[in-house]
DNA sequence: GGATTGACCGGAA
DNA sequence: GTTCCGGCCAATC
């Protein structure tokens, strides 16, 4: 009996469970990188982005953003155009660049 | 085995 | 408002 199970088939077990969070937030709402490393227990924001520019193509990543409510370097834009369609809050109204994390702020499961 | 990098965070100047 | 620094964790060279 191995301590691992999975010894390949999956990348790694760490980006599994940060896509599966990052699947389960629902429109109009956003999460940071640093909050993505708290509800796993482990982790730090740095490795969650690295996560996500590897294996984030399968998820809504415009959904995660960083902790000063500013979209990912170098897909601004994008992340911006997404939000505008899901109506999720921005500072400022409708033509802010920023989300308000204030209300747009995805605690985790379970309270959506 | 160490050193570097990366879609980061928070605080200070 | 911007710019700089140290810390953080995982994958890669």
């Amino acid at each position: 009996m191995v301590t691992r199970d999975r010894d390949f088939g999956l990348p790694d077990e760490f980006a599994d469970d940060v896509l599966d969070l990052v699947d389960q937030v629902p429109e109009g709402m956003v999460v940071t990188y640093g909050d993505l490393a708290e509800m796993l227990g482990r982790g730090g924001p740095r490795s969650v982005g690295r996560v996500m520019s590897h294996y984030g193509s399968d998820v809504p990543w415009w959904r995660v953003i960083r902790a000063g409510g500013y979209p990912p370097q170098g897909l601004e834009d994008e992340a911006v155009a997404r939000w505008r369609e899901e109506a999720t809050p921005l500072v400022g109204g409708a033509l802010g660049r920023r989300v308000d994390l204030k209300l747009a702020r995805w605690q985790g499961p379970g309270t959506p």
